[in-house]
DNA sequence: CTAGGTGCAAAATATTTGCACTGGT
DNA sequence: ACCAGTGCAAATATTTTGCACCTAG
């Protein structure tokens, strides 16, 4: 898999089973809050969280992108394109496909006589939980 | 305009004037080299100019996005919707209009029970000028 | 007059980096 | 043994905030 150049160490292996044992989005520190605290065993310090997660990018196992100043990240490795819907209430992300759009964008790109290497659409707004109950507290005021 | 409880002091005119004398995408960065130094007259402090972006932003003057870490902005008063293609080379930003987007944007939405507020695409990829020619400069390494 | 606005400096956030040490191969 | 990888702490980069002073209305 990643005989990419790059050495197999412990803090690979277990940020690799860690972050694919969930299929959730998550930024560095959603991730380093699941992770064992300094002194514990498996303990992996921040920098190499952040190294690690880039690695993981590059190698095509992980995508990333930006949302409200912090970089989200989420499976890439076998698993299909698609876009976001984001609640600005529960701050949750949904995926959808959609064919269509990608069709779009092709022919967009195409008339301006872009080579696209990617995209990201992310649309706004509030999610049918939040609509439904106001009252429904924002995943961090929880905590 | 802005008689929405706002002063109209003298660095918030400055701001304006300036920020619209120009079409372009810009971030606080830029725009703070754009503007008079410390010492010279009509100088605005950077944390005035972050505040001023902010409400101009819930004024409904300008609007916002975040690309590669920094946030962007670029004029919304009487600027109809459109979305951006980016280059990854020269970092240039392009507009293109699409109402099919919009649909479709409506219907992923509808789908999902979802009430829109906005959206936000990005195509990445190189432009026309960058791909022809390779050697062109990023706009950062010409400084 | 007085609440909102500004400048300054310090704080907060998120991420990156230099460096000495460690561990994979 | 050698060099990539790691932990730590310090550095960056960007934006926000507390506070004393200023000023538009």
């Amino acid at each position: 898999m990643q005989t990419r150049g790059l050495r197999q160490t412990s803090q690979r292996k277990f940020l690799v089973d860690e972050i694919f044992s969930h299929h959730e989005h998550f930024d560095a520190d959603e991730l380093m809050e699941r992770l064992p605290r300094k002194g514990e065993k498996n303990y992996v310090s921040s920098a190499t969280v952040y190294r690690t997660l880039r690695e993981f990018v590059d190698a095509g196992l992980l995508k990333s992108f930006q949302l409200e100043g912090r970089t989200v990240y989420e499976h890439d490795y076998g698993y299909p394109q698609h876009d976001h819907l984001y609640c600005t209430v529960c701050r949750e992300l949904f995926e959808f496909q959609s064919e269509a759009l990608t069709n779009l964008r092709d022919e967009v790109a195409a008339e301006q006589g872009f080579r696209i290497s990617g995209h990201r659409m992310i649309i706004h707004g509030v999610c049918r939980e939040c609509s439904k109950n106001r009252r429904k507290k924002r995943k961090q005021d929880l905590v």
